[in-house]
DNA sequence: GCATGATCATGC
DNA sequence: GCATGATCATGC
């Protein structure tokens, strides 16, 4: 009896979309404490769960099946994000938006269309609130109107391919080396504990343990979302649109072959800084920007732009770096947490040139890669190697001779430039590079 | 010709 | 002023 009268009393009508985002706005710039009264049962001390607690106490309703949106009826999922300030006084995405944990069993019997990620996640209500790590969450301001997100047309596409990729490499048995670098916008990303005791689930066509992962939405793509959202930006609908990796190769496509020369004055680039390091990065970029925005989409996804210079015998003529690391930090760090981790689980974009015979330096291709399993698990043990070493003293770093994929190396203004290790010695500053023959082969094989 | 150490040039 | 992507310089 008290049941149904509560439920009759709920102030929205939950079999309408709309009703719901118009209750949802009442909590705009407020905090969940601000709106309702939150009993002493509440369970306040779970640390991220924000989301329950509005379910239950703002919203009034019981979480129900993990197959089903939050809001059956109206086919609405709640989920709320935090932000934090970025520059220009706006707001980003804290970390990417976990959707729905992925199924290994079960992933290889949808398909897109009859997938549980679209069932449950084709209509979300997002909230965003403020990130601040001392404050509880149920006293987070909501910073932004709620959000009613569906996938833009102009996406699905893109989201459709990664669900694919994932769903493909779990059929081929390969549950355990998804990365984040799979795909562009649908992440597939860890969830749940980590570290030595990290249970392994089941895959159906293997009998190795893989990882517990989720679907995710990528922070570079929850970015987005944010930036239109706050801006009132409209959802465009495209025609014409494409995944990423077709858009970027039909927006190279006129520019292969081109001298670095041509490509300056085509892009309209000042001919005075032709020989700077930066030139051939600038054409990359002006490429992906220049003109329509079929490419915009990139900034959506946490791509890794490189250029790639090859010598006349087809290798690359330098390593590539990447950000240097603090000697201390990394002591308190396991892998998975590391900057050079999150680095090389991304999606890359080579942009490669190449001298012809006449040793003219010109665009020969563009191509995606991410990190293969097998080489992850390389760069994992240099890394490691090099933890170990700056905790014991001993050097040198882990060399280019001593691995295929990854080494050590300076990177500083100059040899004096330093920085302390654990052990106490200063020492020039460095950073993880991928070989110089590893990305030969890459690059052959693009 | 390559590995290794050192440093440059730019953008934020 | 510094982090970052990129390149230079040397010695074997």
């Amino acid at each position: 009896m008290e049941a149904s009268s509560m439920a009759e009393e709920l102030p929205y009508d939950k079999t309408s979309p709309d009703s719901i985002l118009n209750h949802a706005r009442k909590l705009t710039y407020r905090s969940l404490s601000d709106v309702v009264e939150l009993p002493p049962s509440a369970d306040k001390n779970n640390r991220g769960d924000l989301g329950a607690l509005v379910e239950r106490y703002f919203f009034r309703y019981e979480p129900n099946s993990k197959h089903e949106p939050d809001f059956p009826e109206a086919g609405v999922e709640l989920k709320t994000t935090g932000v934090i300030p970025s520059r220009e006084g706006r707001y980003k995405a804290k970390e990417r938006l976990v959707l729905t944990m992925i199924n290994f069993n079960h992933i290889v019997e949808e398909t897109w269309l009859t997938s549980n990620l679209l069932h449950k996640c084709r209509l979300m209500l997002i909230l965003f609130y403020l990130y601040q790590k001392d404050v509880p969450v149920y006293r987070r301001i909501f910073v932004l109107e709620p959000l009613l997100f569906s996938f833009p047309n102009m996406d699905l596409i893109q989201i459709q391919r990664d669900w694919e990729f994932i769903q493909r490499k779990v059929k081929s048995g390969k549950a355990h080396e998804l990365s984040e670098g799979d795909t562009f916008f649908l992440g597939a990303c860890r969830k749940g504990a980590g570290g030595p005791n990290e249970k392994l689930v089941s895959q159906p066509f293997s009998e190795i343990g893989a990882k517990s992962r989720a679907f995710s939405l990528k922070q570079s793509y929850l970015d987005q979302i944010i930036g239109n959202h706050a801006s009132g930006a409209s959802i465009l609908g495209n025609a014409g649109s494409m995944d990423i990796e077709s858009a970027t190769k039909r927006r190279f496509e006129p520019f292969i072959g081109n001298s670095v020369e041509e490509l300056a004055i085509k892009l309209r680039l000042p001919v005075s800084n032709t020989f700077g390091k930066r030139h051939h990065r600038t054409i990359a970029e002006q490429i992906l920007l220049a003109g329509e925005s079929s490419v915009l989409e990139l900034g959506k996804a946490s791509i890794e732009l490189k250029t790639i210079r090859l010598n006349q015998r087809g290798a690359p003529r330098e390593s590539m770096s990447f950000p240097g690391f603090s000697f201390l930090e990394i002591l308190n760090q396991e892998w998975e947490d590391s900057k050079f981790f999150e680095r090389i689980e991304r999606k890359f974009l080579f942009v490669v040139f190449a001298p012809d015979q006449g040793g003219v330096e010109r665009l020969s291709k563009v191509g995606y890669w991410n990190m293969p399993y097998a080489d992850r698990l390389e760069a994992e043990h240099v890394w490691n190697e090099t933890k170990r070493r700056l905790r014991d003293g001993v050097l040198p770093l882990p060399k280019e001779s001593e691995s295929e994929v990854a080494h050590v190396r300076p990177k500083a203004a100059n040899a004096a430039d330093k920085a302390p290790t654990p052990s106490g010695v200063m020492l020039t500053k460095q950073a993880f590079w991928l070989n110089r023959q590893y990305i030969a082969k890459v690059v052959a094989n693009l």
